[in-house]
DNA sequence: ATGGCGGCTCGCAGCCGA
């Protein structure tokens, strides 16, 4: 079973690239971020012809997310319970027994904007929520842009980022929070080359000299993380012309679907 | 690194992302 988290920024734009890319990877379930489609414009023929069954929920200009399963999706959710959120950023299902949340976590912008404590207040509503549903659903997968890089190791230069969005000890201790539940980081149960990001900035050929951050994420439940063999960042497509900014993040686990 | 890109909008400039 192999899941994934890829914010496609655009999937207007970026579609042509993910039907390419699904008979590559081969996923069983794909969360997609920054759908930026309203749902009447999403594109579900195309996605079901590739073999996909799809959950969206999106809005103009900005935000939106998606679930994409190759079984059945059930138990389709939207949002945070209890969280009112004008923006659509959270969408979860059921596939295989297991429960599969797909986030787009705030930016936040700045540490003095209104936009960080949205973010931080997100986030608090994230972790409520999902402590109840590991009580409701032990085999859990949280898949996602977190808008967090967890550790200095995940900044390309911690240095240059001291103080910035994305890095700020409030952000990184909700991310704290969040593994307090139960869950664990994929990325970080291998060996990974050092300087392995999931996202460079479009300006200064960031990708090219890596400039990046490891802000898109595969946590997994204390039940669901031991069945994990692989989790690796998919630069390829970040090569392609005209991508996202961010490239996906797949994880195998050694269930059957 | 603090811009420089790229996506969006009843666009033609400004907002936002990260």
């Amino acid at each position: 079973m192999k899941l994934a988290t890829w914010n496609v920024n655009s999937l207007k734009v970026r579609l042509p690239q993910l039907l390419d890319w699904l008979p590559i990877q081969q996923p069983d379930v794909v969360c997609l971020q920054e759908t930026k489609l309203e749902d009447h414009n999403f594109p579900r023929a195309a996605i079901e012809a590739a073999g996909y069954q799809v959950a969206f929920v999106g809005q103009k200009t900005y935000n939106g997310v998606a679930l994409l399963s190759r079984h059945p999706l059930t138990e389709v959710s939207i949002g945070i319970p209890g969280f009112d959120d004008p923006q659509q950023r959270v969408i979860a299902a059921t596939v295989a027994g297991i429960r599969v949340v797909c986030a787009y976590v705030p930016n936040g912008q700045s540490l003095d904007s209104d936009k960080y404590l949205y973010k931080l207040a997100w986030l608090q509503a994230l972790t409520n929520w999902l402590r109840d549903e590991l009580t409701r659903h032990p085999k859990l997968a949280v898949l996602g842009d977190y808008n967090i890089a967890p550790e200095d190791r995940d900044v390309h230069d911690p240095a240059a980022w001291v103080g910035s969005v994305l890095v700020s000890e409030p952000e990184r201790a909700a991310w704290q929070g969040l593994l307090a539940l139960g869950l664990q980081d994929s990325f970080r149960l291998f060996e990974q080359p050092e300087q392995t990001f999931s996202w460079w900035d479009y300006r200064m050929a960031a990708f090219r000299r890596n400039m990046g951050l490891r802000i898109d994420h595969i946590l997994l439940s204390d039940a669901l993380a031991p069945t994990c063999t692989a989790c690796v960042v998919d630069k390829d497509i970040r090569k392609l012309e005209r991508p996202s900014d961010h490239a996906p993040v797949v994880a195998e686990l050694a269930v059957s679907a």
